[in-house]
DNA sequence: AGGGTGACCCGCT
DNA sequence: CAGCGGGCCACCC
């Protein structure tokens, strides 16, 4: 059985390039609606380039935290096509249902 | 073992 | 439309 935060980083995977997702989508996609607090904890403590990080944002589009700098991860974004707009993310570019990781 | 903390969210002013 | 406040959850002292 994984860990909340191993199932945090393993849906995180599942975010394509060019793409992202919320922390609430994310807590929503592992089976914790309500855990959105926690999902942004868990990919706190990961430090693996194998999972992108960047890829989560708030919901209301803002860029959110990033262990490296949220500049870097605005820029990363920016380099994988993800346009901001007034320093929001576009609601286009959202996953609103993430691929489940299991199954 | 328990409380404090943080990469959040949403409803209400 | 922006700001605030209370709620929620796992993790680490």
């Amino acid at each position: 059985m994984a860990t909340f935060k191993e199932k945090v980083w393993s849906a995180a995977r599942c975010i394509p390039r060019g793409r992202v997702a919320s922390y609430a989508a994310v807590a929503r996609a592992i089976g914790k609606p309500c855990g959105a607090r926690a999902v942004g904890n868990a990919l706190n403590k990961n430090r693996s380039p194998k999972v992108p990080c960047h890829r989560v944002v708030r919901a209301d589009g803002m860029a959110g935290g990033y262990a490296w700098g949220t500049p870097a991860k605005i820029a990363r974004l920016r380099k994988e096509g993800v346009v901001t707009r007034k320093g929001r993310v576009d609601n286009s570019y959202f996953l609103h249902h993430p691929p489940l990781v299991h199954r």
